[in-house]
DNA sequence: CGAAAGTTTGAGTTGCTTCAACCGCGGTGG
DNA sequence: CCACCGCGGTTGAAGCAACTCAAACTTTCG
């Protein structure tokens, strides 16, 4: 086993009532992920939240169980630090996406009876909670302005700059497979805009990772 | 003035602490809406959050100024008693959507501040909030699925099929126009997947109103 | 009644997907 | 050590679902 987890020092719980945070942790259990297995899949229910502690999982939605082929689309990317889980545990419905680990990872799973108590006594905790799924809800909110509004190009090229600016580039971790399913396209499809993009210089290709070398000239593209 | 508003009867109040609800009322204003009228739009800061008391809201994302076209995509609609704006509210950011009356409305402004006092002070409107916002969430990753897994007959389908069963009708309540948009679409192809639809007895068409017929059908257009 | 907005229908265009072949690399086992 | 496999990525050619443009019709509302 690795060095313990420092509950106090993932963000969610950052401040977090000393009495609440104990409890939370009595209910916490940290799972270790192999890269490629799956936390839980659509349909499972849902017992709890999860932070991750290290590493990178992956939260899509996969396609009609019905059809043939097999497409995902993928919602987010968490990286450490992260809480995600918590709108299923809310709402007690099925969980509606898959979540897959993209590396080793671990993550902190936290009992939904513990999260309601300790909701019920911290309030600090609460405005957390409203923070981390407003914030996811304007994620999506901008997801949808882009696949509705932008064609693939400045699908691309906004998303490519908007990684340029985030501190966390969770996203460029990944294969460009997944990166694409986020942006709604196809693999295909985002390497031919991906060549276009890095014979204008505007990125940089190597060995499958993507390095952004221009942008100002991104932000043009993605205006366009 | 029309009739008071009974505050406690509100979803998200109903069953809040008494002297919370107070406070909440003396930082409450109605605000009434011709059809047509923005109640705010994007880039605007937010002063609060909104509930509706009566009539239609429509949250929209317009498309980047700069460009020549005006299509925009319609997000959600909210009819009464339900509440938006508080993501925005909680992340302290100008407004990313327009938000539109679709009808003579009347909604209920409240202030930031008297929300954030009313959070530190009962725990279940906390609750209360997490679910609304995990549900908006929920829906946003349908629309999200819809968008990037299904086709138009199938976006069309699935989307009637989902206001057959929800009691809230509120989308069949707008122009189809509207509801093009909501589905990511053009409204010559609504119109025409309509006509198909109804060509097949799936629904009934009359005078730019949505009648239902048949649940089962739609669900099968939906599924294949 | 007339103007403005919403809806329908038709015809032509296109951006993205699909299908398919190929390359390069990393892991694995003989 | 090297041959083989498999997966991720690249590139080309062809097809199609949805969009655009345009024109007629209908509904709404001042």
């Amino acid at each position: 086993m690795a060095e313990p987890i420092i509950f106090a020092r993932l963000p969610l719980f950052r401040g977090v009532d000393g009495d609440v945070l104990d409890a939370l942790r009595e209910a916490a259990t940290p799972l270790r992920l192999r890269k490629g297995e799956f936390l839980f899949r659509r349909g499972e229910p849902c017992q709890g939240f999860y932070t991750v502690v290290e590493g990178l999982v992956k939260l899509a939605l996969p396609s009609a169980p019905g059809s043939e082929r097999t497409v995902e689309r993928a919602i987010e990317v968490f990286g450490p630090g992260a809480t995600f889980g918590e709108d299923v545990l809310f709402l007690n419905t099925p969980q509606v996406a898959d979540c897959q680990a993209q590396a080793r990872t671990t993550v902190l799973h936290v009992s939904k009876f513990a999260l309601w108590g300790a909701v019920e006594r911290d309030p600090l905790l609460s405005a957390r909670l409203l923070r981390n799924l407003s914030g996811r809800l304007h994620t999506l909110m901008r997801d949808i302005e882009a696949v509705s509004l932008q064609n693939a190009l400045q699908r691309v090229a906004s998303f490519l700059q908007e990684q340029a600016q985030a501190s966390r580039r969770t996203w460029l971790a990944c294969t460009q497979r997944v990166i694409a399913s986020k942006l709604g396209i196809t693999p295909e499809t985002f390497s031919r805009v991906m060549s276009r993009f890095s014979a204008e210089k505007l990125v940089k290709l190597e060995r499958g990772k993507i390095f952004l070398l221009d942008t100002e000239g991104l932000a043009r593209q993605a205006a366009a």
